[in-house]
DNA sequence: TCTGGGGTCCTAGGACCC
DNA sequence: TCTGGGGTCCTAGGACCC
C-alpha cells in the first residue's frame, strides 16, 4: 500500500511549553528568547500578530515587546526537552511507525487506519493536548513534502481546526497555489530569490516546472523536492536516521573573552559536553574540531576567526583524551588581543562503540574498555546527581564567561527544587 | 551593552591511481 | 596540430532544516 504521511508539528512549541505551567500566560503574547538572550526564536500565535519576526535580535525590541506586555523568556531546554519527550511518547501510540524529525516535529505513517487517516488525525491532536497541554497541528499528504504542505494550511486556515489531509482534497491545486515557493520544505532563502526572479512564485508554479531547468539549477536535492510536489515519494523511511554523524558543543559567551585562561575553561567545558553527547548515543569519534571567534556584529574591532582539526586514534568515548586534544588545538588557534565571543568543539568520524573497525597496531582493547567503565562511572553520577557532579578541573569553577539567562522559567519537571506547587483554597 | 545552537546533504575541484 | 579516460577519495563551501 502507497504510503500516506502525517507531519505533526507543536504550535509555536517553545511559547506552548511556557504555558503549560503558566495557563495565566493563555491568552498572553508570549516570546521565547535563544541562549544568552540573543535573538527571538519562538512566538505564540499573538505574539506574531504584533508583528514579531523570527529570528530578530532581542535587544532591537524590548521596548516594544514591553509596551505590548509581551511575556519573554529566556530558553528552557530542560523544560523543552522534557515536555517534547512527552509529545512523542503519546505520538508513539497512534502509528507503527514513527521518525521524530526534531524537538517537535515528527512523521508518522497513516496509511490504513481504521476509520480513515483524518478522524484518527483528530483523536490524535486531542489526545496529545489533553495529555501534555501542547497543541499540535497535523498534515496529511502522500510524500513528506505534502505533509508539510498540508501542515502549514492546517496551521493558517481556521476551518481546518488543526488537521488538513492534501491527500483527500477536492483541490489540492489551489492549496498549492496558496503557498509561496518559499515555504516549500527544502526551498531556502537563496533558491527562492532565484525561482521568484524567474517568474515562479507558488508552489503550484515549480510543481509544473522543467524538472531538467531545475536538476541543473538546484541539484538533486532540487529535483526531489519537485518529484515530491507531484506525488513521487522521494524521501520515505528508509533513511531513517538514527545516529549523529557530527557532534557539536559551542556558545556565546555573556560578555567578551580575552584572555587565554578563560578561553581554555570555555574549550574544556565543551569538550567534556561534547564527549558526554557522544557516550550518550553510544559512539566513539575520531576526529576533534575546535574552533573561536570574534563578534563579526562588530566590524570596528579587531576580527580574528580560526579552527584546528585533530584526528584522534584510535576512536575514543574518553573525555581525557578528547579534552587533550582540543587544548592543545587552541593553544595553536589562540591570538592575545581580540575579543572572542563565541567557541566551540566539534566530534566526526563517528562511528558505533560495539563493533567498531580495530587494526592491528592499536593499543590493546583493554585500554578502551577500561577508560569506557570510567567514563560510564561519570556519567552515571551526573545523570543520578545532577550535571557537573562530577567534572574536569580544567573546566574551571568560576566559569564568568557563561551565558546570560536573565528570564527563565523554573524547570517544573526535571528539577525537585522548581518543581510547581499547588496551593488549596 | 545587546544578533542562537545545533544538524544534514550535495557539489566542485584537486590529488592520486591505473 | 595533436596531449586519454575512467575511477576514488578527500575537503571546503554552499544550501538547507529546526
Amino acid at each position: 500500500m502507497a504510503s500516506l504521511f502525517a507531519l505533526v508539528d507543536c504550535n509555536s512549541f517553545y511559547a506552548s511549553c511556557e504555558r503549560v505551567f503558566r495557563p495565566d500566560l493563555q491568552s498572553r503574547p508570549v516570546v521565547v528568547l535563544s541562549n544568552n538572550d540573543g535573538c527571538i526564536i519562538a512566538r505564540s500565535a499573538e505574539a506574531k500578530a504584533l508583528g514579531i519576526p523570527m529570528g530578530a535580535p532581542y535587544f532591537k525590541h524590548r521596548n516594544m515587546l514591553r509596551r505590548n506586555g509581551v511575556a519573554v523568556f529566556s530558553s528552557n531546554y530542560a523544560l523543552y526537552g522534557d515536555l517534547s519527550a512527552r509529545v512523542m511518547n503519546v505520538l508513539g501510540r497512534f502509528s507503527p511507525r514513527m521518525e521524530v524529525y526534531s524537538i517537535d516535529e515528527a512523521f508518522l505513517e497513516l496509511s490504513g487506519m481504521p476509520g480513515g487517516a483524518e478522524r484518527h488525525a483528530r483523536r490524535l491532536r486531542a489526545t496529545v493536548l489533553r495529555w501534555t497541554g501542547i497543541p499540535v497541528s497535523v498534515g496529511l499528504g502522500s510524500t513528506r513534502t505534502l505533509a508539510k504542505i498540508a501542515n502549514r494550511f492546517a496551521k493558517q486556515q481556521e476551518r481546518c481546526r488543526g488537521v488538513f489531509d492534501l491527500d483527500n482534497s477536492l483541490r489540492p491545486e489551489l492549496v498549492l497555489n496558496s503557498m509561496p515557493v518559499r515555504d516549500i520544505w527544502g526551498i531556502g532563502r537563496r533558491h527562492a530569490r532565484r525561482l521568484e526572479a524567474h517568474g515562479v512564485h507558488t508552489a503550484l508554479d515549480f510543481r509544473n516546472m522543467d524538472r531538467n531547468w531545475v536538476k541543473r539549477r538546484m541539484g538533486v536535492t532540487g529535483l526531489h523536492t519537485l518529484l515530491e510536489l507531484r506525488g513521487i515519494s522521494c524521501f520515505g523511511w528508509e533513511r531513517n536516521p538514527g545516529m549523529r554523524k557530527s557532534i557539536l558543543s559551542s556558545r556565546s559567551f555573556g560578555r567578551p573573552v580575552e584572555c587565554f585562561a578563560q578561553m581554555r575553561e570555555a574549550v574544556a567545558c565543551h569538550a567534556e559536553r561534547v564527549a558526554e553527547k557522544l557516550r550518550r548515543q553510544g559512539s566513539v569519534a575520531s576526529g576533534v574540531t575546535v574552533f573561536v571567534e570574534t563578534n563579526r556584529f562588530a566590524p570596528g574591532l579587531p576580527q580574528y576567526a580560526n579552527s584546528g582539526f585533530a584526528a584522534v586514534h584510535p576512536a575514543t568515548l574518553h573525555t581525557p583524551t578528547v579534552l587533550g586534544a582540543a587544548l592543545s588545538l587552541l593553544e595553536r588557534l589562540f591570538r592575545e588581543g581580540y575579543q572572542y565571543k563565541k567557541c566551540g568543539v566539534m566530534l566526526s568520524g563517528l562511528e558505533q562503540e560495539q563493533g567498531r573497525w580495530l587494526s592491528l597496531l592499536d593499543p590493546v582493547p583493554g585500554d578502551h574498555c577500561e577508560q569506557s567503565r570510567l567514563m560510564r562511572a561519570v556519567d552515571g553520577i551526573n545523570e543520578r546527581w545532577g550535571r557537573d557532579t562530577v567534572r574536569f578541573a580544567a573546566s574551571g569553577l568560576e566559569r564568568v564567561w557563561t551565558m546570560r539567562q536573565d528570564m527563565r522559567s523554573p524547570r517544573y519537571t526535571s528539577a525537585w527544587a522548581e518543581l510547581p506547587v499547588v496551593r488549596a483554597g
